[in-house]
DNA sequence: AGCTGATCATAT
DNA sequence: ATATGATCAGCT
């Protein structure tokens, strides 16, 4: 397991170092063995990056690199570059949904992201997947603008108690959908009447459409 | 073909 | 139990 990195510059030359890397190449270096699938290994790629780059944050609700502020995304990519899948962000609060956006997870987590594409098109075995260059980004005014007027909507609808009629065709970059189990989850939220309720866990999630620019920005720069 | 709602595994 | 890491599968 290696030490975590002292500095940004660190991070990313070590993310980079990774770059052109098959996934079965850095799991055997870790002595993780593959998942059956990636339906039984969801999570699997992510995990081995974070313990490849030496992440620190484990399931706390924090960035991943917690003295850097940097959270790492790894990001499944077509031949061309787009992602192939939304963005899984933090858990939504359902129960107490007060505050101001500058304060939530989802803009401390967003502040400074290490994105790492990996080869994601369903017709490549996983081991045999590649990992790209890593870039580093943080939202521009435009791109924060519209995080912010999205999870003020998402938020006030929590308030109001309109979650359950709230779904993912909310939001234009991040949106909110189930973070579940099962559909039979439940976790305590606001009901219509402004009474507490049960209801089925939520995340944020950045939709592919937006990480698609994100990543387009970040690769022109480099 | 893209997207939404559902789901799978692991850490603490 | 609830956070993290996400991808799957079926519908439009």
């Amino acid at each position: 397991m290696p030490e975590t990195p002292r500095s940004e510059q660190e991070l990313l030359a070590r993310a980079r170092a990774l770059a052109g890397r098959r996934v079965i190449d850095v799991a055997t270096q870790l002595q993780l063995s593959m998942p059956r699938s990636m339906r039984a290994g969801k999570g699997f790629v992510g995990q081995l990056i974070e313990r490849a780059l030496g992440a620190t944050a484990g399931s706390l609700s924090e960035p991943d690199f917690q003295h850097l502020g940097v959270e790492m995304k790894s990001i499944p990519v077509a031949a061309d570059g787009r992602p192939l899948e939304s963005t899984y962000v933090c858990v939504a609060p359902l129960a107490e949904p007060a505050g101001r956006f500058e304060h939530s997870a989802v803009a401390r987590k967003l502040a400074r992201v290490l994105w790492v594409p990996v080869q994601g098109e369903r017709g490549i075995d996983p081991a045999e997947r590649r990992l790209g260059s890593a870039v580093l980004w943080s939202p521009d005014e435009h791109e924060m603008a519209t995080l912010r007027a999205d999870w003020e909507e998402l938020m006030e609808r929590i308030a109001l108690g309109r979650v359950e009629e709230t779904t993912a065709r909310h939001g234009v970059a991040l949106q909110l959908r189930p973070k579940a189990a099962d559909s039979h989850a439940r976790r305590s939220g606001i009901g219509r009447d402004g009474a507490p309720t049960e209801t089925l866990p939520r995340g944020f999630y950045l939709r592919a459409s937006f990480t698609a620019a994100v990543l387009r920005r970040c690769f022109l720069a480099v």
